[in-house]
RNA sequence: AGCGGGAUGGGAUAGCCAGGAGAUUCCGGCGGGCUCAUAACCCGCAGAUCGGUGGUUCAAAUCCACCUCCCGCUACCA
């Protein structure tokens, strides 16, 4: 690559962030593909030669977990999935030059082969752990395949976290009783060897990395750190059935699959090549994108050559993703090219999160706008990658609610760029018949010049909203221009001075066209046809904005259609009524008094801030038997003090009638520590023990709110008395 | 708590990396204009000490330090 301005001489590929292939699509994945796609579209029209590539993410053990619940084939259950994928995408525009899938044979192939590298390169080392395993299906059970005691807190635990009690991240082996959640048997514990990738000899090449990478500021600085804090070693390799076998007969024979994380990148590289080859090399060549184009590299060649050498030759790889993957693309991903001999990417631009009327979405609580549902509102694909790609900058989150997204397509889409166009257009077409045969006066070519420019500025620093957004900026200064010369009067005191101001705007709507096109491909296409231009504006350069649109063209007709307020309220209940339902289903009626006076009220005051940040009451009402399990008794402190390298915990000696408790709690930032002997408190005596920080906590010392306000006793009740 | 990302007129956003004109644009409010256009469009007004405090500088929204609050990740939330 170079660093080089956009467009230049090597060929670019944009890539977005595979789907995981284990559920339905929703806006947050809309995000990024649409953001890649314009980004990519933009390139293209600057003279960037550029393909995007996707494919499917099939591995990993999720996919193998919920399919052998379901009782089915992973590569059958995976490939529906991926089916679903490859018909949604176009729906929305989103065009991909090629999706492929991380099972498919290039992709197997491509990634045994660069493994095989990495093993040649001596960057990979074995080491045996101990992994859980069910003897009776005689099968390694990796991550989620086991269950068992928490060796730090007791709770019930995932083989790899401690998800419902202590939180602690658990390493292979660590888990007490375990147990097959495939079969309900006794798992033991069997020696493996393991697959280990040598991140951490590559620091030094990932801070030079890191000192060349574009994209968003995110994907930049956070990585930082994490070198900082001292790169781990990764294992690579899985105990798993579905994957892509480890690479040599010996691995191959013991079962060892890569690890999904693996074979997930290299599906960008594998997806070029399959376009490439579709395509053919003199079109669109992988190897000058990914290797350096000089007929490829082996091993030694690469590790030989300097980065930068190697980067001036090689092409453009831009990676659109996920804020939560970045440390896949920002650490593994460059450590693998590198040693792999691959060229190493120009940017990786990280998207924020979005909030669904302002708050996180969550699919299992189905507070989500599905790509399928919005496409069965009959919603134009157009509206909803504006909206997604121009609400803010590329890594900030944004809110969706359907009242802003009405808001920006009614203001930015329908009244600012809809009505320009087709009040220019109309006029142009009674008056003319179409294009009025004079030149472009030079403050319209100036201001089309300077709107080419912001958008080459734009592609340059990776803005897609800055994309978005020009072809607006356009059109406002259109409905400006217009308004300004009011050609409606001049028709008739000076025919020539109207013939001017229409011929600008016939050129305007040209220019927002062409700008249009990676934001607003359909709507982009829909102005050419009414500006009876020949070919499609999807192939139109960007220079085109100041060719001379067809002399005469037809009536046009509105491009965008408003979306009423009864429209929003009514897109807005239904989505209200989704998570009312979903959250139903689940805790059956937790939200009963909300949802009852919503169902009355409409949506207004849902979810707006009437409730200010204090959590609502627990609905699910316990019996008195169940309070009566807990063992609450008055307690005083005798001693507290800090427990070294913790910031906030106190170890408390209390006395609490019948025996002296050791118990530790997070007090030490909120409490003067040296105050608190003597100090009556509220004990938890029956809590099952904890161990933090390497000192056991007996119990639990009861404290209001973020501030820690300790529970005490008003008269002098003695230590040890029940509380009831 | 550590680390990232934020904090800009009533709401939402740009500008910050490469410090200097009246701080951008959208929604909303007020007043006016136009009538070609989808009650659309245009003009004007009100409204921001650019989260706080210091510092660097001739000059700070922009750079530096510290702090406060929000959002994520991680977590010592027993």
């Amino acid at each position: 690559m170079s660093n080089d301005e956009y467009p230049t001489e090597n060929p670019a590929v944009v890539t977005a962030g595979l789907p995981y292939a284990n559920g339905d699509l929703h806006i947050g994945h809309l995000r990024s593909y649409t953001a890649a796609d314009a980004l990519n579209r933009a390139l293209n029209a600057i003279g960037q030669q550029s393909a995007y590539v996707c494919g499917s993410d099939m591995h990993g053990t999720p996919v193998a977990v919920n399919s052998w619940q379901q009782g089915v084939d992973p590569e059958e259950f995976a490939l529906e999935w991926h089916e679903q994928y490859e018909e949604t995408f176009p729906k929305f525009d989103v065009e991909f030059d090629n999706y492929g899938h991380t099972h498919d044979e290039t992709n197997t192939e491509l990634t045994r082969e660069i493994v095989c590298t990495l093993e040649d390169e001596g960057y990979i080392y074995e080491k045996t752990i101990e992994v859980a395993w069910d003897p009776e299906e005689d099968q390694a059970l990796p991550d989620r395949y086991v269950e068992g005691t928490c060796p730090y807190c007791g709770e019930q635990a995932r083989g790899d976290e401690c998800d419902e009690g202590c939180g602690r991240h658990l390493e292979p082996g660590e888990i007490e009783d375990p147990v097959s959640t495939l079969t309900g048997n006794p798992a033991e514990y069997r020696k493996r060897e393991h697959k280990f990738f040598e991140v951490s000899a590559l620091a030094d090449y990932l801070t030079e990395f890191l000192d060349d990478l574009e994209g968003t500021d995110n994907a930049q600085n956070q990585p930082r750190q994490w070198i900082e804090e001292g790169l781990q070693d990764w294992c690579i390799t899985r105990d798993l059935d579905w994957g892509i076998d480890y690479p040599g007969d010996e691995a191959e024979a013991d079962n060892l699959v890569l690890y999904v994380w693996v074979d997930a990148p290299i599906e960008y590289v594998a997806s070029t090549k399959q376009y490439s080859e579709r395509v053919g090399a003199n079109t669109y060549d992988w190897e000058a994108v990914w290797k350096d184009g000089q007929g490829g590299v082996s091993a030694s060649d690469a590790s030989g050559g300097s980065p930068d050498e190697r980067r001036e030759a090689g092409g453009e790889i831009i990676h659109v993703i996920g804020r939560d993957i970045i440390q896949h693309h920002t650490i593994f991903w460059p450590t693998m090219l590198q040693v792999a001999g691959y060229n190493a990417p120009r940017a990786v631009c990280a998207t924020g999160f979005i909030t669904i009327n302002g708050k996180g979405l969550s699919t299992s609580r189905n507070r989500a706008i599905w790509a399928r549902e919005y496409l069965d509102e009959g919603l134009h694909p157009d509206l909803l990658r504006y909206y997604l790609t121009t609400n803010g900058g590329l890594q900030q989150d944004i809110d969706f609610s359907w009242e802003k997204f009405a808001d920006r397509v009614n203001g930015e889409l329908v009244d600012t760029l809809g009505n320009f166009l087709y009040r220019g257009l109309l006029f142009a077409h009674r008056n003319y018949g179409g294009r009025p045969d004079v030149g472009v006066s030079e403050e319209v070519e100036d201001r089309i010049e300077e709107a080419l420019e912001e958008f080459n500025e734009a592609v340059n620093e990776y803005d897609v909203r800055g994309i978005g957004t020009a072809p607006v900026d356009l059109a406002r200064f259109g409905n400006e221009y217009i308004q300004r010369n009011e050609p409606w009067n001049l028709v008739n005191d000076d025919p020539d001075a109207a013939a001017q101001v229409i011929r600008d705007c016939v050129q305007l709507a040209k220019a927002i066209a062409v700008l249009a096109e990676p934001v607003l491909p359909g709507k982009a296409e829909a102005i050419w046809e009414q500006l009876a231009e020949d070919g499609s504006v999807h192939d139109a350069a960007l220079s085109a904005a100041l060719d001379a649109p067809p002399e005469s063209f037809d009536e046009p007709t509105e491009l965008f259609a408003k979306i009423e307020d009864d429209r929003v309220n009514e897109l807005d209940a239904k989505l209200a009524d989704r998570i009312e339902s979903t959250a139903s289903d689940d805790e059956e009626d937790a939200n009963e008094g909300t949802a009852a006076a919503d169902a009355d009220e409409g949506t207004d005051t849902a979810d707006d801030g009437a409730v200010p940040d204090m959590e609502p009451i627990v609905e699910d009402r316990i019996s008195f038997e169940e309070f009566q399990e807990l063992d609450l008794r008055v307690g005083r402190i005798l001693s507290a003090e800090p427990i070294e390298g913790a910031d906030e915990l106190v170890r408390l000696e209390v006395d609490i009638g019948v025996e002296t408790r050791q118990i530790v709690a997070g007090l030490q930032q909120l409490h003067d520590v040296d105050a608190l002997p003597d100090t009556k408190v509220i004990v938890v005596a029956n809590l099952e023990k904890a161990e933090l920080f390497g000192e056991e906590s007996n119990g639990m010392v009861l404290a209001a709110g973020e501030q820690a306000d300790l529970l005490t006793t008003h008269e002098d009740a003695v230590p040890g008395t029940r509380v009831r």
